[in-house]
RNA sequence: GGCCCGUUGGUCAAGAGGUUAAGACGACGCCCUUUCACGGCGUAAUCAUGGGUUCAAUUCCCGUACGGGUCACCA
Protein backbone atom coordinates (compact mmCIF):
# COMPACT_ATOMS: atom_id res chain seq x y z
CA UNK A 1 0.00 0.00 0.00
CA UNK A 2 1.29 3.10 -0.86
CA UNK A 3 0.42 6.88 -1.97
CA UNK A 4 0.28 8.55 -5.54
CA UNK A 5 3.66 10.32 -5.87
CA UNK A 6 3.08 11.04 -9.71
CA UNK A 7 2.13 14.60 -8.77
CA UNK A 8 4.50 17.06 -6.53
CA UNK A 9 2.73 16.06 -3.27
CA UNK A 10 0.99 18.93 -1.66
CA UNK A 11 -0.66 18.47 1.62
CA UNK A 12 -2.51 20.58 3.85
CA UNK A 13 -3.56 20.98 8.36
CA UNK A 14 -6.55 22.46 8.19
CA UNK A 15 -7.68 24.02 11.70
CA UNK A 16 -10.44 25.87 12.82
CA UNK A 17 -9.58 28.40 15.21
CA UNK A 18 -11.73 27.57 17.80
CA UNK A 19 -9.35 27.18 20.59
CA UNK A 20 -6.54 25.71 21.62
CA UNK A 21 -4.37 22.93 19.92
CA UNK A 22 -6.09 19.45 20.96
CA UNK A 23 -3.75 16.50 20.39
CA UNK A 24 -5.73 14.48 18.32
CA UNK A 25 -5.51 17.46 15.52
CA UNK A 26 -2.32 18.20 16.42
CA UNK A 27 -1.40 14.02 15.17
CA UNK A 28 -3.06 14.89 12.43
CA UNK A 29 -0.91 17.74 11.38
CA UNK A 30 2.07 15.49 11.92
CA UNK A 31 1.22 12.37 9.48
CA UNK A 32 0.21 15.49 7.42
CA UNK A 33 3.62 17.72 7.41
CA UNK A 34 5.08 14.08 7.24
CA UNK A 35 3.47 12.68 4.15
CA UNK A 36 4.89 15.98 2.41
CA UNK A 37 8.28 16.13 3.97
CA UNK A 38 9.01 12.39 3.35
CA UNK A 39 7.79 12.63 -0.57
CA UNK A 40 10.14 15.67 -0.66
CA UNK A 41 6.61 17.80 -1.37
CA UNK A 42 5.26 21.25 0.26
CA UNK A 43 3.15 21.29 3.46
CA UNK A 44 0.52 24.14 3.63
CA UNK A 45 -1.09 25.77 6.36
CA UNK A 46 -4.76 27.15 5.65
CA UNK A 47 -7.21 28.46 8.69
CA UNK A 48 -10.84 27.60 8.43
CA UNK A 49 -12.43 30.19 10.01
CA UNK A 50 -15.85 29.92 7.96
CA UNK A 51 -17.94 29.82 11.63
CA UNK A 52 -18.09 33.34 12.35
CA UNK A 53 -19.68 32.03 15.70
CA UNK A 54 -17.31 30.26 17.03
CA UNK A 55 -13.98 31.93 16.22
CA UNK A 56 -11.75 32.43 19.59
CA UNK A 57 -9.91 35.36 19.67
CA UNK A 58 -6.03 34.24 19.65
CA UNK A 59 -6.54 31.02 18.87
CA UNK A 60 -5.09 31.53 15.24
CA UNK A 61 -1.45 33.04 17.15
CA UNK A 62 -1.50 29.63 19.02
CA UNK A 63 -1.83 27.36 15.87
CA UNK A 64 1.06 28.92 15.10
CA UNK A 65 2.46 28.84 18.03
CA UNK A 66 1.86 25.39 18.71
CA UNK A 67 3.38 24.57 15.31
CA UNK A 68 6.67 26.45 15.45
CA UNK A 69 7.37 24.35 19.30
CA UNK A 70 6.81 21.24 17.31
CA UNK A 71 9.06 21.94 14.39
CA UNK A 72 6.20 21.69 11.86
CA UNK A 73 6.78 24.28 9.33
CA UNK A 74 4.76 25.16 6.39
CA UNK A 75 5.91 26.18 3.37
CA UNK A 76 2.67 28.62 2.25
CA UNK A 77 0.50 29.78 4.70
CA UNK A 78 -1.39 33.02 6.06
CA UNK A 79 1.98 34.49 7.29
CA UNK A 80 4.40 32.95 5.10
CA UNK A 81 2.46 33.34 1.64
CA UNK A 82 2.17 31.38 -1.02
CA UNK A 83 1.64 30.97 -4.62
CA UNK A 84 -2.08 30.15 -3.63
CA UNK A 85 -3.43 32.64 -1.32
CA UNK A 86 -5.21 33.96 0.48
CA UNK A 87 -4.45 30.91 3.01
CA UNK A 88 -7.38 32.18 5.19
CA UNK A 89 -11.01 31.06 4.30
CA UNK A 90 -12.94 34.01 5.47
CA UNK A 91 -11.01 35.99 2.79
CA UNK A 92 -11.94 33.91 -0.06
CA UNK A 93 -15.65 34.85 0.53
CA UNK A 94 -16.01 35.58 -2.97
CA UNK A 95 -14.38 32.92 -4.49
CA UNK A 96 -16.58 30.49 -3.12
CA UNK A 97 -19.41 31.92 -3.85
CA UNK A 98 -18.43 32.26 -7.47
CA UNK A 99 -17.88 28.81 -8.17
CA UNK A 100 -21.21 27.79 -6.00
CA UNK A 101 -23.34 30.21 -8.89
CA UNK A 102 -20.94 27.80 -11.57
CA UNK A 103 -22.71 24.58 -9.88
CA UNK A 104 -26.11 26.35 -9.48
CA UNK A 105 -25.33 27.21 -13.61
CA UNK A 106 -24.83 23.50 -14.41
CA UNK A 107 -27.86 22.39 -11.97
CA UNK A 108 -25.78 20.60 -9.66
CA UNK A 109 -27.22 22.83 -6.91
CA UNK A 110 -29.99 25.33 -6.27
CA UNK A 111 -30.97 28.22 -4.31
CA UNK A 112 -32.89 27.01 -1.05
CA UNK A 113 -35.48 29.96 0.46
CA UNK A 114 -36.66 27.90 3.50
CA UNK A 115 -36.12 29.42 6.94
CA UNK A 116 -34.37 28.22 9.55
CA UNK A 117 -37.35 27.76 11.79
CA UNK A 118 -39.11 25.55 8.69
CA UNK A 119 -36.06 23.48 9.02
CA UNK A 120 -35.61 22.87 12.38
CA UNK A 121 -39.51 22.14 12.66
CA UNK A 122 -38.94 19.76 9.98
CA UNK A 123 -36.05 17.63 11.59
CA UNK A 124 -37.91 17.65 14.66
CA UNK A 125 -40.69 16.24 13.36
CA UNK A 126 -38.29 13.30 11.60
CA UNK A 127 -36.88 12.65 14.62
CA UNK A 128 -40.14 12.14 16.38
CA UNK A 129 -41.35 10.17 13.33
CA UNK A 130 -38.15 8.54 13.74
CA UNK A 131 -37.47 8.15 10.18
CA UNK A 132 -34.62 6.24 9.31
CA UNK A 133 -33.53 9.28 6.40
CA UNK A 134 -33.58 12.16 8.12
CA UNK A 135 -32.42 14.60 5.19
CA UNK A 136 -33.65 17.85 3.81
CA UNK A 137 -37.04 17.42 2.37
CA UNK A 138 -35.93 19.17 -1.37
CA UNK A 139 -38.51 22.01 -0.90
CA UNK A 140 -36.46 24.27 -3.08
CA UNK A 141 -35.31 21.80 -5.47
CA UNK A 142 -37.48 22.41 -7.99
CA UNK A 143 -38.46 26.23 -7.87
CA UNK A 144 -39.57 27.66 -10.69
CA UNK A 145 -36.80 29.91 -12.40
CA UNK A 146 -38.98 32.89 -12.28
CA UNK A 147 -39.85 32.17 -8.41
CA UNK A 148 -36.27 31.81 -8.07
CA UNK A 149 -35.54 35.05 -9.57
CA UNK A 150 -38.78 36.83 -7.72
CA UNK A 151 -37.36 35.68 -3.74
CA UNK A 152 -33.73 36.67 -5.33
CA UNK A 153 -34.99 40.40 -6.38
CA UNK A 154 -37.40 40.77 -3.27
CA UNK A 155 -33.74 39.58 -1.20
CA UNK A 156 -35.07 36.98 0.53
CA UNK A 157 -32.27 34.95 2.36
CA UNK A 158 -30.89 31.90 1.07
CA UNK A 159 -28.47 29.16 1.59
CA UNK A 160 -27.26 27.21 -2.04
CA UNK A 161 -28.30 23.88 -1.80
CA UNK A 162 -25.86 20.74 -3.31
CA UNK A 163 -28.12 18.80 -6.11
CA UNK A 164 -27.48 15.60 -5.01
CA UNK A 165 -28.44 12.33 -7.34
CA UNK A 166 -31.66 10.49 -6.23
CA UNK A 167 -30.25 6.98 -7.85
CA UNK A 168 -27.05 5.09 -7.96
CA UNK A 169 -24.42 4.76 -5.80
CA UNK A 170 -21.31 6.86 -5.17
CA UNK A 171 -17.78 5.41 -4.38
CA UNK A 172 -14.91 7.12 -3.00
CA UNK A 173 -11.05 5.66 -2.45
CA UNK A 174 -9.25 5.55 0.59
CA UNK A 175 -5.43 5.26 0.45
CA UNK A 176 -6.25 2.95 3.89
CA UNK A 177 -9.82 1.92 3.75
CA UNK A 178 -10.13 1.59 -0.04
CA UNK A 179 -12.99 1.93 -1.88
CA UNK A 180 -16.18 2.88 -0.16
CA UNK A 181 -19.63 2.82 -1.48
CA UNK A 182 -22.64 4.70 -0.72
CA UNK A 183 -26.58 4.91 -1.59
CA UNK A 184 -27.04 8.21 -3.42
CA UNK A 185 -30.54 8.57 -2.03
CA UNK A 186 -28.75 8.75 1.52
CA UNK A 187 -26.95 11.67 0.86
CA UNK A 188 -28.51 14.63 2.08
CA UNK A 189 -28.84 17.99 0.08
CA UNK A 190 -26.33 20.00 1.68
CA UNK A 191 -25.81 23.40 2.29
CA UNK A 192 -22.61 24.97 0.06
CA UNK A 193 -23.10 28.76 1.12
CA UNK A 194 -24.72 29.53 4.37
CA UNK A 195 -26.68 31.99 4.49
CA UNK A 196 -24.19 34.78 5.55
CA UNK A 197 -22.87 34.16 2.76
CA UNK A 198 -20.05 32.08 4.10
CA UNK A 199 -18.90 28.29 2.88
CA UNK A 200 -19.60 25.81 5.09
CA UNK A 201 -16.80 23.37 5.73
CA UNK A 202 -18.10 20.84 3.39
CA UNK A 203 -17.49 23.02 0.08
CA UNK A 204 -14.91 25.55 1.17
CA UNK A 205 -12.49 22.65 2.04
CA UNK A 206 -13.23 21.19 -1.73
CA UNK A 207 -12.63 24.09 -3.65
CA UNK A 208 -9.42 25.12 -1.69
CA UNK A 209 -7.89 21.69 -1.84
CA UNK A 210 -8.52 21.92 -5.65
CA UNK A 211 -7.58 25.76 -6.25
CA UNK A 212 -4.06 24.76 -3.62
CA UNK A 213 -3.45 21.84 -5.71
CA UNK A 214 -3.60 19.68 -2.73
CA UNK A 215 -3.19 16.24 -3.73
CA UNK A 216 -3.37 14.32 -0.32
CA UNK A 217 -5.73 14.92 2.53
CA UNK A 218 -5.10 13.56 5.52
CA UNK A 219 -7.91 14.24 8.08
CA UNK A 220 -9.74 12.52 10.92
CA UNK A 221 -11.89 9.49 10.07
CA UNK A 222 -15.30 11.66 10.89
CA UNK A 223 -15.09 12.72 7.35
CA UNK A 224 -15.31 9.00 5.87
CA UNK A 225 -19.25 9.31 5.88
CA UNK A 226 -18.90 12.56 4.42
CA UNK A 227 -16.56 11.77 1.71
CA UNK A 228 -19.09 10.89 -1.21
CA UNK A 229 -20.79 14.46 -1.23
CA UNK A 230 -16.76 15.59 -1.97
CA UNK A 231 -16.60 13.36 -4.68
CA UNK A 232 -19.79 14.48 -6.32
CA UNK A 233 -18.61 18.19 -5.98
CA UNK A 234 -15.96 17.35 -7.73
CA UNK A 235 -16.91 15.55 -10.21
CA UNK A 236 -19.72 18.35 -11.05
CA UNK A 237 -16.87 20.43 -11.48
CA UNK A 238 -14.73 18.01 -13.66
CA UNK A 239 -12.11 17.81 -10.75
CA UNK A 240 -9.29 15.32 -10.38
CA UNK A 241 -10.31 13.99 -6.79
CA UNK A 242 -7.33 13.93 -4.66
CA UNK A 243 -6.24 10.96 -2.30
CA UNK A 244 -7.59 10.49 1.19
CA UNK A 245 -5.68 9.68 3.82
CA UNK A 246 -9.00 9.08 7.00
CA UNK A 247 -6.83 8.25 10.25
CA UNK A 248 -8.64 7.34 13.59
CA UNK A 249 -9.53 8.73 16.67
CA UNK A 250 -7.21 9.10 20.16
CA UNK A 251 -9.36 7.43 22.63
CA UNK A 252 -9.23 8.42 26.45
CA UNK A 253 -10.70 5.04 26.71
CA UNK A 254 -13.02 2.64 24.68
CA UNK A 255 -16.05 4.81 24.62
CA UNK A 256 -14.66 8.05 24.56
CA UNK A 257 -12.82 10.38 22.55
CA UNK A 258 -9.75 12.51 24.25
CA UNK A 259 -11.43 15.53 25.37
CA UNK A 260 -11.04 18.96 27.24
CA UNK A 261 -13.00 17.84 29.91
CA UNK A 262 -10.10 15.30 30.70
CA UNK A 263 -7.53 17.99 31.16
CA UNK A 264 -5.25 16.43 29.07
CA UNK A 265 -6.22 16.63 25.00
CA UNK A 266 -4.43 20.18 24.79
CA UNK A 267 -0.70 20.22 24.00
CA UNK A 268 0.13 23.09 25.94
CA UNK A 269 -1.26 20.72 28.97
CA UNK A 270 1.67 18.28 28.36
CA UNK A 271 3.86 21.25 27.85
CA UNK A 272 3.24 22.08 31.29
CA UNK A 273 2.93 18.50 32.87
CA UNK A 274 6.71 18.30 31.53
CA UNK A 275 6.55 16.66 28.85
CA UNK A 276 9.30 17.36 25.92
CA UNK A 277 8.45 18.28 23.18
CA UNK A 278 9.80 16.22 20.66
CA UNK A 279 8.62 12.85 23.43
CA UNK A 280 4.83 14.49 23.11
CA UNK A 281 5.02 14.02 18.96
CA UNK A 282 6.82 10.79 19.07
CA UNK A 283 4.32 9.06 21.15
CA UNK A 284 1.35 10.54 19.65
CA UNK A 285 2.85 9.49 15.83
CA UNK A 286 2.93 5.96 17.42
CA UNK A 287 -0.97 5.96 18.77
CA UNK A 288 -2.48 4.94 15.22
CA UNK A 289 0.50 4.33 12.81
CA UNK A 290 3.41 1.72 14.37
CA UNK A 291 7.35 1.60 12.62
CA UNK A 292 8.47 -1.19 10.72
CA UNK A 293 11.31 -2.04 13.03
CA UNK A 294 11.25 -2.52 16.66
CA UNK A 295 12.75 1.30 17.59
CA UNK A 296 10.30 2.84 18.91
CA UNK A 297 12.01 6.45 20.16
CA UNK A 298 12.14 8.67 16.95
CA UNK A 299 12.66 12.59 16.35
CA UNK A 300 11.07 14.27 14.22
CA UNK A 301 13.03 13.58 11.17
CA UNK A 302 13.63 10.31 12.07
CA UNK A 303 9.19 9.48 11.69
CA UNK A 304 9.77 11.29 8.71
CA UNK A 305 12.19 8.74 7.45
CA UNK A 306 10.06 6.11 8.68
CA UNK A 307 6.87 6.73 7.97
CA UNK A 308 4.82 4.50 5.65
CA UNK A 309 1.18 5.02 4.90
CA UNK A 310 1.16 1.05 5.88
CA UNK A 311 1.69 1.35 9.15
CA UNK A 312 -1.83 3.54 9.83
CA UNK A 313 -3.93 1.71 11.90
CA UNK A 314 -7.91 1.78 10.94
CA UNK A 315 -9.09 1.12 14.57
CA UNK A 316 -9.01 3.70 17.35
CA UNK A 317 -6.27 3.94 19.77
CA UNK A 318 -6.45 4.53 23.48
CA UNK A 319 -3.99 7.07 24.82
CA UNK A 320 -2.17 5.92 27.71
CA UNK A 321 0.12 8.39 29.87
CA UNK A 322 1.98 5.68 31.16
CA UNK A 323 3.04 4.91 28.20
CA UNK A 324 3.58 8.51 26.65
CA UNK A 325 6.04 9.15 30.25
CA UNK A 326 8.40 5.99 29.27
CA UNK A 327 8.67 7.60 26.18
CA UNK A 328 9.48 10.94 27.52
CA UNK A 329 11.90 9.39 29.75
CA UNK A 330 13.99 8.06 27.54
CA UNK A 331 13.97 11.23 24.88
CA UNK A 332 15.63 12.84 28.19
CA UNK A 333 17.96 9.82 28.60
CA UNK A 334 19.06 10.40 25.51
CA UNK A 335 20.04 13.82 24.97
CA UNK A 336 23.71 15.01 25.49
CA UNK A 337 24.64 16.59 28.72
CA UNK A 338 24.21 20.34 27.41
CA UNK A 339 20.52 19.41 25.48
CA UNK A 340 19.67 18.17 28.92
CA UNK A 341 20.97 21.18 30.74
CA UNK A 342 19.09 23.33 28.37
CA UNK A 343 15.76 21.88 29.24
CA UNK A 344 16.29 20.40 32.28
CA UNK A 345 17.31 24.11 33.79
CA UNK A 346 14.11 26.52 33.71
CA UNK A 347 12.60 23.44 36.00
CA UNK A 348 15.93 23.21 38.75
CA UNK A 349 15.71 26.69 39.18
CA UNK A 350 11.78 26.39 39.83
CA UNK A 351 12.95 24.24 42.91
CA UNK A 352 15.89 25.57 43.66
CA UNK A 353 17.60 29.32 43.63
CA UNK A 354 20.73 28.84 44.97
CA UNK A 355 23.70 29.79 42.54
CA UNK A 356 26.79 28.02 44.53
CA UNK A 357 25.75 24.18 43.36
CA UNK A 358 27.28 22.53 40.30
CA UNK A 359 24.59 22.66 37.54
CA UNK A 360 26.77 20.44 35.44
CA UNK A 361 26.99 17.51 38.29
CA UNK A 362 23.31 18.34 39.22
CA UNK A 363 21.70 17.22 35.97
CA UNK A 364 23.97 14.61 35.13
CA UNK A 365 22.78 13.09 38.26
CA UNK A 366 19.15 14.31 36.99
CA UNK A 367 18.91 12.82 33.75
CA UNK A 368 18.42 8.98 34.25
CA UNK A 369 16.07 9.44 36.76
CA UNK A 370 13.58 12.01 35.89
CA UNK A 371 10.45 10.59 33.69
CA UNK A 372 8.93 13.90 33.57
CA UNK A 373 10.87 17.40 34.02
CA UNK A 374 7.92 18.29 36.21
CA UNK A 375 9.50 16.31 38.99
CA UNK A 376 12.59 17.62 38.94
CA UNK A 377 11.86 20.76 41.36
CA UNK A 378 10.75 18.36 44.40
CA UNK A 379 13.75 16.83 43.73
CA UNK A 380 16.18 19.24 44.11
CA UNK A 381 14.41 21.59 46.33
CA UNK A 382 16.72 20.32 49.52
CA UNK A 383 19.71 22.34 47.90
CA UNK A 384 18.29 25.36 48.91
CA UNK A 385 17.95 24.34 52.64
CA UNK A 386 18.09 21.15 54.23
CA UNK A 387 14.31 20.47 55.29
CA UNK A 388 13.65 19.62 58.64
CA UNK A 389 13.88 15.62 59.26
CA UNK A 390 13.91 13.10 61.82
CA UNK A 391 17.11 11.92 63.39
CA UNK A 392 15.63 8.22 62.72
CA UNK A 393 16.41 8.94 59.15
CA UNK A 394 19.86 7.30 59.89
CA UNK A 395 18.30 4.12 60.19
CA UNK A 396 18.87 1.60 57.50
CA UNK A 397 18.01 -1.80 57.91
CA UNK A 398 19.88 -2.98 54.84
CA UNK A 399 23.03 -0.49 55.86
CA UNK A 400 22.72 -1.48 59.31
CA UNK A 401 23.03 2.05 60.01
CA UNK A 402 21.27 4.25 63.04
CA UNK A 403 22.08 7.52 64.43
CA UNK A 404 24.82 6.67 66.50
CA UNK A 405 26.70 4.68 63.90
CA UNK A 406 26.05 7.64 61.26
CA UNK A 407 27.25 9.97 64.13
CA UNK A 408 30.73 8.20 63.92
CA UNK A 409 30.73 8.01 60.24
CA UNK A 410 30.14 11.77 60.17
CA UNK A 411 32.87 12.51 62.73
CA UNK A 412 35.03 9.97 60.19
CA UNK A 413 33.83 12.04 57.14
CA UNK A 414 34.49 15.30 58.33
CA UNK A 415 38.26 15.76 58.03
CA UNK A 416 38.74 13.32 55.24
CA UNK A 417 36.39 15.49 53.27
CA UNK A 418 38.14 19.04 54.82
CA UNK A 419 41.26 17.21 53.14
CA UNK A 420 39.98 16.98 49.74
CA UNK A 421 41.79 19.73 47.57
CA UNK A 422 40.25 19.54 44.12
CA UNK A 423 36.65 19.59 44.68
CA UNK A 424 35.41 17.09 41.84
CA UNK A 425 32.98 13.79 42.14
CA UNK A 426 36.70 11.82 41.13
CA UNK A 427 37.94 13.40 43.85
CA UNK A 428 35.86 12.80 46.75
CA UNK A 429 35.08 9.71 45.50
CA UNK A 430 38.46 8.57 46.00
CA UNK A 431 38.99 9.94 49.35
CA UNK A 432 35.64 8.83 50.71
CA UNK A 433 36.26 5.14 49.50
CA UNK A 434 39.62 5.65 50.77
CA UNK A 435 38.48 6.16 54.49
CA UNK A 436 36.12 3.53 53.84
CA UNK A 437 38.23 0.89 53.21
CA UNK A 438 40.63 1.91 55.82
CA UNK A 439 37.69 1.58 58.38
CA UNK A 440 36.91 -1.58 57.08
CA UNK A 441 33.29 -0.76 57.14
CA UNK A 442 30.28 -1.70 54.65
CA UNK A 443 30.07 1.65 51.66
CA UNK A 444 26.23 2.25 53.13
CA UNK A 445 27.66 2.90 56.67
CA UNK A 446 29.72 6.04 55.12
CA UNK A 447 27.49 6.97 52.38
CA UNK A 448 24.15 6.65 53.49
CA UNK A 449 24.61 8.96 56.51
CA UNK A 450 26.25 11.44 54.27
CA UNK A 451 23.27 11.82 51.72
CA UNK A 452 21.16 12.22 55.22
CA UNK A 453 23.47 14.47 55.92
CA UNK A 454 23.48 16.83 52.91
CA UNK A 455 19.91 16.65 51.75
CA UNK A 456 17.75 15.65 54.93
CA UNK A 457 15.84 13.10 52.32
CA UNK A 458 15.86 9.46 51.83
CA UNK A 459 15.83 9.87 48.20
CA UNK A 460 18.22 12.26 46.26
CA UNK A 461 19.27 12.88 42.69
CA UNK A 462 22.49 11.04 43.20
CA UNK A 463 24.31 9.58 46.66
CA UNK A 464 26.22 11.01 48.58
CA UNK A 465 29.31 11.62 47.01
CA UNK A 466 27.48 13.26 43.94
CA UNK A 467 25.42 15.42 46.39
CA UNK A 468 28.74 16.74 48.00
CA UNK A 469 30.09 17.72 44.61
CA UNK A 470 26.97 19.39 44.09
CA UNK A 471 26.57 21.63 46.62
CA UNK A 472 30.62 22.62 47.09
CA UNK A 473 32.99 22.19 49.75
CA UNK A 474 31.79 25.15 52.19
CA UNK A 475 28.33 23.95 52.21
CA UNK A 476 28.89 20.38 52.19
CA UNK A 477 31.26 20.65 55.28
CA UNK A 478 28.72 22.89 56.93
CA UNK A 479 26.27 20.35 56.60
CA UNK A 480 28.00 17.69 58.10
CA UNK A 481 28.89 20.08 61.13
CA UNK A 482 25.29 20.79 61.36
CA UNK A 483 24.37 17.06 60.82
CA UNK A 484 26.80 16.03 63.80
CA UNK A 485 25.47 18.69 66.01
CA UNK A 486 22.06 17.41 65.26
CA UNK A 487 22.90 14.18 66.58
CA UNK A 488 25.03 15.05 69.28
C1' G B 1 -32.63 3.93 14.21
C1' G B 2 -30.30 4.19 8.79
C1' C B 3 -25.58 4.26 6.59
C1' C B 4 -20.12 3.79 7.02
C1' C B 5 -15.82 1.87 9.62
C1' G B 6 -13.47 -1.20 13.05
C1' U B 7 -12.36 -5.68 16.70
C1' U B 8 -4.66 -9.61 18.21
C1' G B 9 -2.41 -9.66 25.96
C1' G B 10 -4.52 -4.22 30.73
C1' U B 11 -2.58 -0.41 26.71
C1' C B 12 0.08 0.61 21.89
C1' A B 13 0.83 -3.08 18.32
C1' A B 14 3.71 -6.67 14.47
C1' G B 15 1.69 -10.37 11.57
C1' A B 16 -0.82 -10.77 4.97
C1' G B 17 -3.54 -19.10 5.04
C1' G B 18 0.98 -23.51 7.79
C1' U B 19 4.87 -18.87 13.20
C1' U B 20 7.04 -21.41 19.75
C1' A B 21 1.52 -15.29 17.51
C1' A B 22 7.21 -10.19 17.46
C1' G B 23 8.34 -5.85 20.18
C1' A B 24 7.20 -1.71 23.58
C1' C B 25 4.63 0.29 28.06
C1' G B 26 2.59 -1.53 32.45
C1' A B 27 2.61 -5.77 36.22
C1' C B 28 5.53 -9.42 38.77
C1' G B 29 10.34 -11.76 40.03
C1' C B 30 15.74 -11.82 39.98
C1' C B 31 20.68 -9.40 39.24
C1' C B 32 23.50 -4.82 39.69
C1' U B 33 23.59 -0.83 43.32
C1' U B 34 25.25 4.25 48.78
C1' U B 35 18.81 5.77 48.11
C1' C B 36 15.67 6.32 44.01
C1' A B 37 16.58 5.39 39.32
C1' C B 38 19.32 3.70 34.88
C1' G B 39 20.92 -0.93 32.99
C1' G B 40 20.66 -6.43 32.50
C1' C B 41 17.87 -11.10 32.81
C1' G B 42 13.33 -13.57 33.27
C1' U B 43 7.76 -14.71 34.14
C1' A B 44 2.58 -14.16 33.43
C1' A B 45 -0.93 -12.26 29.87
C1' U B 46 -3.84 -11.83 23.35
C1' C B 47 -6.26 -13.54 18.07
C1' A B 48 -14.72 -10.92 20.31
C1' U B 49 -18.17 -14.85 18.61
C1' G B 50 -20.90 -18.51 15.40
C1' G B 51 -20.87 -20.52 10.71
C1' G B 52 -18.53 -21.43 6.13
C1' U B 53 -14.10 -21.92 2.21
C1' U B 54 -9.55 -24.90 2.67
C1' C B 55 -5.47 -30.51 3.75
C1' A B 56 -4.74 -26.06 6.99
C1' A B 57 -7.50 -20.30 9.36
C1' U B 58 -5.65 -14.89 13.85
C1' U B 59 -5.08 -14.32 8.46
C1' C B 60 -10.32 -15.17 3.16
C1' C B 61 -16.18 -14.95 3.04
C1' C B 62 -21.01 -14.40 5.66
C1' G B 63 -23.81 -13.67 10.09
C1' U B 64 -23.92 -12.08 15.36
C1' A B 65 -22.13 -9.24 19.36
C1' C B 66 -19.51 -5.18 20.88
C1' G B 67 -17.18 -0.40 19.93
C1' G B 68 -16.55 4.02 17.07
C1' G B 69 -18.06 7.61 13.29
C1' U B 70 -21.96 10.16 10.80
C1' C B 71 -26.91 11.82 9.81
C1' A B 72 -26.21 20.86 11.42
C1' C B 73 -26.79 27.47 7.88
C1' C B 74 -19.95 23.01 13.20
C1' A B 75 -15.72 21.95 11.33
Amino acid sequence: MDINTSKRVRTRFAPSPTGYMHIGNLRTAIFTYIIARKYGGDFILRIEDTDLERYVEGAVDKIYETLRICGLNWDEGPDVGGEYGPYIQSERKDIYKKYALELVEKGKAYYCFCTKERIDALHAAQREAKLSIQNYDRHCRDLPAEEVKRLLDEGTPYVIRQKMPTEGTTTFHDVLYGDISVENELLDDQILIKADGMPTYNFANVIDDHLMGITHVVRGNEYLSSAPKYNLLYEAFGWEVPEYIHVEHIMRDAQHKLSKRDGDAYFGDFVEKGFYVPAIINYIALLGWAPKGENEIFTLDELVQEFDISGLSKSPAIFDIQKMTAINAEHLRRLSHEEFMAVALPWIRKGCNTDNIDVDVLADALQPRTELLSEIPEKVDFLDKVPEYSNDLYINKKMKTNAETALAALNMLLPVLEGVVEWNTGAIHTAVFSEIEKQGVKNGYMLWPLRTALSGKAMTPGGGIELAAILGRDETISRIKAAIEKLS
